[in-house]
DNA sequence: GCCGTTTTCGGCCCGACTGTTTTCAGTCG
């Protein structure tokens, strides 16, 4: 069984947890923790990159010694300096670091002084007082710890859907725009990068007077509890579980901070260190040499006191964003306006909530050239999938709609059911009647790699496969993705000419954002489609254009940001 | 442990807030 990104990600974690412990060279944790970073976001398997014999040390933060580890990693599945730690910390010291105000020195005292290595006998000693007794401890640290232990036996590390989290930060948005003086206000972070997932919300203002904007942040209904507060910075948690940070800077600050506070930590850090080699320090006040400021009012400023072209917030997270600024070469990214139409959506006929006409309707209205009706096949009992008759009585409809539609098209499709053996739900007399099909695999997730990723394959032989949906069959938080061999699907696309579907959906987001990057260098074309079930989900969309943002994808990678006649032509095979 | 416009040694991002102290260590982002 071969090793999983994640799982060697995980095992240098806990070596870093351990050696901070240990009072280890703190530079040498971080390398660990760097690496583990780097690792968890690669898109390509290390398994597979240490059997095809493959340099590990061209990935930023992996040098000879990194690159031996997970070397011996995937051949023994062990990492023998964790082992080695082990001998002198209890592992499970690791999983103490995890509760939210514990960090090396308090682990280590809390070992040293009351032997506790485990949830159980810290949740024991707090509820004793045993805790408060040590030196530094005090009976609200206790107290906090025992809420940190609740917190963390309930899940709670498990981020939130963009999605989800969109709604929140919209609202909380619109209630801090109310407030006078808060002139400028952007919620940072990962949200602003567009990740799939968050794990808190960071909204920054530019005001002179910050006190009438913390008044209304921690007094917002929707708060729960005041984490801190202090003159520039708050913590809240809202009644959704959610951490939000509100920080305030003064106006010329506003794009140091703004860089600051979108991340990711990694690009920050790469960035302050050109910072550094030219003598400056960055910080989220702006850019100083010595005393005298340089910049710091934008975010275009900042990059060019490095020598850099603004960059993205999508594509911040120390990719190689970096490097193409230097060069002058950052990809001109998709945006959302540049989209034509929609190729994946329901309707009544199947799990949609409305008609076809309701759908056109919608479509025409976010001013679109053509949508595409893709219900599903027959082998999706459960959403009573469509056989041929009612797929062409359906076709039929299409076609009295087209005629009578102005200012839309409505292109003929299914979401065909890519079945067990690679074969597709519905005889090809009836695929070759559609403008389009999209393939998709909904049932038997769980094959073997092999078999799974020869069943995606076999299925795109098929000639009347335009689009493969959804090609993971992830579900965020809830369903794993298939084990399949991405590299080999999205070769297999490129050279059958199958167009790789960007599901918008937000607990989908499937491809994800470093297979959209894989795609894009195979020069694979591309689609980003909502499978909207309803009118509304046409909206989606967003989610889907900030995936294939984070996928480093231009519009011309995306072909629904062709018209039609374009599109007719790149849907042939 | 990584890395190189400081280049094979000697650096490595930086400030805010809390709780426990009484000037600051620890933690967090």
């Amino acid at each position: 069984m071969a090793v999983r990104n994640q799982e060697i990600a995980d095992l240098f974690n806990r070596l870093a947890d351990l050696l901070e412990v240990e009072d280890a060279n703190p530079f040498r944790v971080r390398a660990y923790r760097n690496a583990a970073r780097v690792i968890g976001s690669l898109s390509p398997s290390l398994s597979d990159l240490v059997a095809d014999g493959e340099d590990l040390t061209h990935y930023p933060g992996i040098g000879d010694d990194l690159a031996d580890k997970i070397r011996t990693i995937v051949t023994t599945g062990e990492l023998p300096d964790l082992r080695e730690v082990e001998h002198r910390v209890p592992a499970e010291l690791s999983d103490l670091m995890h509760i939210k105000g514990l960090g090396p020195k308090r682990v280590k005292a809390l070992y040293q002084e009351l032997g506790i290595d485990s949830l159980d006998q810290l949740e024991a000693a707090a509820r004793q007082g045993r805790i408060r007794q040590l030196e530094g401890f005090g009976a609200k640290t206790e107290q906090s710890l025992l809420e940190g232990i609740e917190y963390l036996r309930g899940g709670g590390e498990r981020r939130t859907l963009l999605g989800e989290a969109e709604e929140v930060a919209e609202r909380l948005k619109a209630h801090l725009e109310g407030v006078e003086g808060a002139k400028l206000l952007e919620v940072a972070g990962s949200y602003r990068r567009r990740k799939e997932t968050v794990g808190d919300l960071d909204i920054l203002v530019a005001c002179a007077d910050a006190k009438p904007i913390m008044d209304a942040f921690v007094g917002y209904d929707e708060v729960a509890e005041v984490a801190s507060r202090g003159e520039t910075r708050s913590t809240v948690y809202l009644r959704s579980g959610l951490q939000v940070d509100l920080r305030v800077v003064p106006r010329e600050s506003y794009g140091a901070a703004l860089h600051y506070f979108t991340g990711s930590q990694a690009h920050n850090v790469a960035v302050r260190q050109r910072g550094v080699s030219r003598g400056y320090k960055i910080n989220e006040y702006g850019v100083f040499q010595g005393e005298s400021r340089l910049a710091g009012t934008t975010e275009a400023e900042v990059y060019a006191t490095v020598g850099l072209d603004w960059i993205p917030p999508e594509l911040r997270e120390n990719r190689g964003e970096i490097e193409a600024a230097v060069a002058g070469e950052l990809p001109c990214l998709v945006e959302q306006s540049d989209l034509r139409g929609d190729l994946h959506c329901h309707t009544r006929a199947t799990d949609g909530g409305q008609s076809p006409r309701e759908m056109a309707e919608a479509a025409r209205e976010r001013g679109y050239d053509y949508l595409a009706i893709t219900d599903h096949s027959r082998r999706v009992a459960m959403a009573h999938g469509l056989d041929a008759d009612r797929l062409r009585a359906q076709m039929a409809e299409i076609d009295r709609l087209n005629d009578e539609l102005s200012d839309i098209t409505l292109l003929k499709g299914c979401e065909v059911d890519i079945l067990e053996d690679g074969s597709l739900d519905l005889p090809d007399d009836a695929l070759s009647e559609l403008d389009l099909a999209v393939c998709s695999v909904h049932y038997q997730l769980d094959l073997p790699r092999s078999q799974q990723t020869e069943r995606i394959l076999k299925a795109m032989d098929n000639p009347y496969c335009s689009l493969l949906g959804h090609a993971t069959g992830r579900q965020i938080n809830e369903r794993e993705p298939m084990d399949v061999d991405m590299e080999r699907i999205i070769a297999g696309a490129t050279e059958r000419g199958v167009v790789l579907e960007v599901n918008a959906q937000p607990a989908r987001l499937d491809l994800r954002d470093e297979h959209c990057r894989m795609a894009r260098d195979y020069g694979a074309r591309l689609a980003i489609a909502t499978d909207a079930h309803n009118a509304d989900n046409l909206g989606l969309i967003r989610f889907g254009v900030g995936q294939a943002r984070r996928g480093w994808l231009r519009a011309e990678d995306v072909i629904n940001t062709w018209d039609l006649a374009g599109l007719r032509r790149a849907l042939e095979r």
